[in-house]
DNA sequence: AGATCGCCCTGCTTGC
DNA sequence: TGCAAGCAGGGCGATC
């Protein structure tokens, strides 16, 4: 599924293939595509049609379009299945295909939003003074993000009566950081996911802050190979993934630094990749 | 008010 | 072989 990294891959597509071309029109194939478009399908349609589109912008899993001399842009979300695609305007419709904009130019492409499950979307919201689609003022900035502050999350993590991968997955306090990355970064710290995180000292905060880093940036890296390409394409299925994941998915599979069999644990309704020797559980569980 | 949990969705995998 | 259950999981809103 895409997380940071891959949607940071669609966001330089975007502004490769897209950005500074004049939406002719916009069709709804799918109306639960847009339900965060509060004022329905139509209303989409209607006021994306005559707009050129801005620099692609991009917080954790967000990303939006600025629509030119006006005050809104086009948030979207891939949520566990979503792709956008720069498709030849001829190409075959896809199985999923939920939205398709049209463009006002001879370049003979239109943007594709493609997706099986529907738990993504787009949607129209105006743009706050700082830049940012007002329906997403409280994502925190993403670890990428060069103003986001490392302190600032310390101290949050410290007051929070919380346990570390909950923290990591708290779009208030730290956005961007979905169940795989929290894996693998708290595998490379060596940290315990029930870890409580008001017993956190600096050093042991920027340590994963600093895994969580390097791990999405290894992500990009391979990633961020591919999008020279017509395509803007994401679907969960970069070599990174196959390839280089450390703990998610490797259940019964030894452990890449010990050799003891990683465990798989139910966890919200998800599950956690942990090896029990490298991460200790913590001495107090709640 | 902060923390927790259920639900949305569909295709693939697993088990009987 | 066929069907049902399980699983994947981000984010939102209801609930405690």
């Amino acid at each position: 599924m895409p997380e940071l990294p891959e949607v940071e891959v669609v966001r330089r597509g975007l502004e490769r293939w897209v950005a500074h071309r004049t939406v002719a029109e916009a069709e709804v194939l799918h109306p639960r595509a847009v339900r965060r478009h509060l004022a329905g399908a139509d209303d989409f349609a209607h006021r994306l049609k005559g707009h050129r589109i801005g620099t692609a912008d991009r917080r954790g899993k967000y990303l939006w379009l600025p629509l030119e001399d006006t005050d809104q842009s086009v948030l979207a979300h891939l949520g566990m299945s979503g792709q956008l695609l720069v498709q030849p305007h001829d190409a075959p419709d896809e199985k999923h295909l939920r939205i398709r904009v049209r463009f006002a130019d001879d370049l003979r492409t239109e943007l594709r939003f493609v997706d099986q499950r529907t738990f993504g979307g787009l949607s129209l919201h105006d743009t706050t003074p700082d830049g940012l689609p007002d329906v997403i003022a409280h994502i925190a900035r993403d670890p990428l993000d060069p103003l986001f502050d490392d302190e600032a999350f310390h101290r949050a993590l410290r007051r929070k009566r919380t346990t570390i991968k909950r923290a990591l997955l708290d779009q208030s306090l730290i956005s961007g950081v979905g169940n795989i990355y929290a894996d693998e970064a708290l595998w490379r710290a060596r940290i315990h996911y029930e870890s409580p995180t008001a017993g956190f000292t600096r050093p042991r905060t920027l340590l994963l802050l600093g895994h969580v880093r390097d791990v999405m940036n290894a992500a990009l890296a391979v990633g961020g190979t591919s999008f020279d390409s017509l395509y803007v394409n994401v679907n969960g299925e970069s070599g990174y993934f196959d390839r280089s994941l450390d703990a998610y998915g490797r259940e019964g599979l030894p452990c890449r630094r010990c050799g003891t069999p990683v465990r798989r644990r139910p966890w919200m309704n998800r599950s956690s990749y942990f090896c029990p020797k490298c991460q200790r559980a913590p001495r107090v569980s709640s």
